[in-house]
DNA sequence: CCGTGTTTTTGAATCGTTTCATGAACGGAT
DNA sequence: ATCCGTTCATGAAACGATTCAAAAACACGG
């Protein structure tokens, strides 16, 4: 069976192809009657439109690509939910890729959304290395955004969360709950979110003469924060609180804490990172920064968008957003 | 700037439009020395294909679609990691939609879907209002496979988990650790595998003798599962185990149980459902019934294939996976 | 140098829309 | 009846790749 084009429904209707493209595309444009003898072919025909043919003749697609490091994370996930509903009101449609890290499959993606000429793109790039691949793609007038990665110089917009003020927030909060002992519990550091949240701890503790030591892990999981903590346990003069760069590593810490028989919050608090979903639902609900992920998303689809629209008038904008505590059950204890 | 087509490449290599498709599509069928110079015509003009031209052209996208019910979900994404791999070594690519249980959103995205061409379908409909759209596309030759729907009589191939079976391992590990007074709790029971897994549940208790009660929730959610558990506390003859529809009611059964001073497992066990990443992560890990996620997206994704290379002589296929209980702490005490 | 067979290359047709200059149809004013 | 201004409809020319029959180039034996 062929698929039914413009052309059967003109015959069917009796008019040009002209005809039956002003229906669809500015229906104003044509008479009542004759409308609705196309209208009625079309719906006869079961005639869907082609979007390739169309694509083709407009030269870009509507679809606006997010490029995230992890399709299973709650941050992008939101960032996505964010930016979509900007990006639809506008006409467009949101396809999501995922790079897992990778930057070979951010490769494949990078190409394979070139092209299908995207209307432009939100992505937070796998490590500096992308940087040469996404030049490419504005070199050839694809608008890009960069998400939560814009620490350097680039000639990109970008909208990001200032994790240094992250971590002043988790320290300070600690700090005045009369915590003199603190963990850092988090790494690698080369990941800038984990030296940036580190660093804002530090700045705190410092200037509040707080001792501060780090746990340093391979990785922001679950079984990294576990580890850390049971590192720490051994210890006699044991830190009387613990900042986690990540919830998931927060979340390890507590099973760890709770599995030893210490008690959250009383003999050791916890603040996390991230506020993810399962922060509050924990068995002790988790104090934790939260990032206006949602905001993210849309701004920086509005970003994108004000690119488009303003051409070559256009100067690149760099946003960045402010976390905020959110203190639960973990923290909830004086010293 | 105008974008280069192969017109331009083709010019600037002193051969044809032809010979330029041949070297990106049959490099072997066109000789050393011309290959040669077409490639470096493309690298030096920065040429990249036209994905939409090809598309018409070919009459059909590369594009395998995903619809899921929430991006969010690990479920989901587990399915979408198990097809992914699959797709991508057949030359396809793949897009993932989000319906968020909504019909409308899941009818523009069919609506979309059907524009584009795609090669073919995975989905989880959100309700049976869906039949007919979907079948709008098998109509249209863009083959369909559903995931974890594969309850009534449809005319797709489809890939499920058996959940009756699900509610009966639940239920045999409850009984088998000495439990005699049980609650179930989920909902709504329109859900088809809230049902089942009620079911699978219930008939193992009426065989074993022990006596089933059921807490309905309004939604598969972490304070539902809250809520439900402090219904359940005033009570006196108090069930020693619950088998909750989700993870997500387990891990607010298992903060409600914990902030009331109950002690799990010793008090009160607990299984769950769908053993996503945080129910080993829990304070007290979580015992709960395991699908074979990414299998289910791999299995989908091989009927799709199948079909589309079977044609006309495709029938059917429906394929039922069994699964699988991972025993941890919330359970692991005998009464 | 010719015929034959093989390897390369060509160029036109095609896919399904959108766009736009042109033309037809019609009504009303003169 | 003629002319003019609207309102609608038309049809051909893009858009950029792929395909394929046919032409060209080449190799080689006689």
């Amino acid at each position: 069976m062929t698929t039914t084009s413009m052309k059967d429904v003109a015959r069917a209707a009796g008019v040009s192809v002209g005809t039956v493209s002003n229906v669809l595309n500015r229906p104003e444009a044509v008479a009542e009657e004759t409308r609705a003898r196309v209208l009625a072919a079309i719906a006869d025909l079961g005639y869907v439109r082609n979007d390739s043919a169309r694509q083709l003749r407009a030269g870009r697609s509507r679809t606006v690509a997010i490029v995230v490091l992890d399709v299973a994370n709650p941050f992008f996930t939101d960032v996505v939910r964010g930016a979509e509903p900007l990006v639809e009101s506008a006409g467009g449609v949101v396809t999501v890729c995922d790079s897992g890290e990778d930057v070979r499959r951010e490769r494949r993606h990078l190409e394979l959304l070139e092209e299908q000429r995207v209307l432009g793109l939100l992505i937070t790039p796998v490590d500096d290395s992308s940087a040469s691949w996404i030049e490419r793609l504005t070199g050839h007038d694809i608008p890009v955004v960069l998400v939560d990665r814009g620490a350097g110089r680039h000639p990109h917009c970008s909208v990001a969360v200032d994790d240094v003020a992250g971590g002043r927030l988790a320290a300070r909060h600690l700090v005045e709950r009369g915590h003199r002992r603190i963990a850092f519990i988090g790494g690698p550091s080369a990941i800038p979110q984990v030296a940036d949240r580190y660093e804002g701890c530090r700045e705190v503790c410092e200037d509040a003469g707080v001792e501060l030591e780090v746990f340093a892990t391979p990785g922001l999981n679950f079984q990294a924060g576990r580890e850390a903590v049971e590192a720490m346990l051994g210890r006699e003069d044991r830190p009387t609180a613990v900042f986690c760069a990540n919830d998931l590593v927060a979340l390890g810490a507590l099973q760890g804490l709770t599995m030893h028989g210490v008690k959250v919050p009383q003999e050791c608090a916890i603040v996390g990172y991230d506020d993810i979903d399962f922060a509050a639902a924990a068995a002790v609900p988790l104090s934790s920064v939260r990032q206006p992920r949602a905001q993210l998303g849309r701004t920086a689809a509005q970003l994108l968008f004000d690119e488009i629209a303003e051409g070559t008038e256009h100067t690149h904008r760099n946003v960045v957003f402010q976390p905020e505590l959110i203190a639960r059950a973990s923290t909830a204890l004086e010293l």
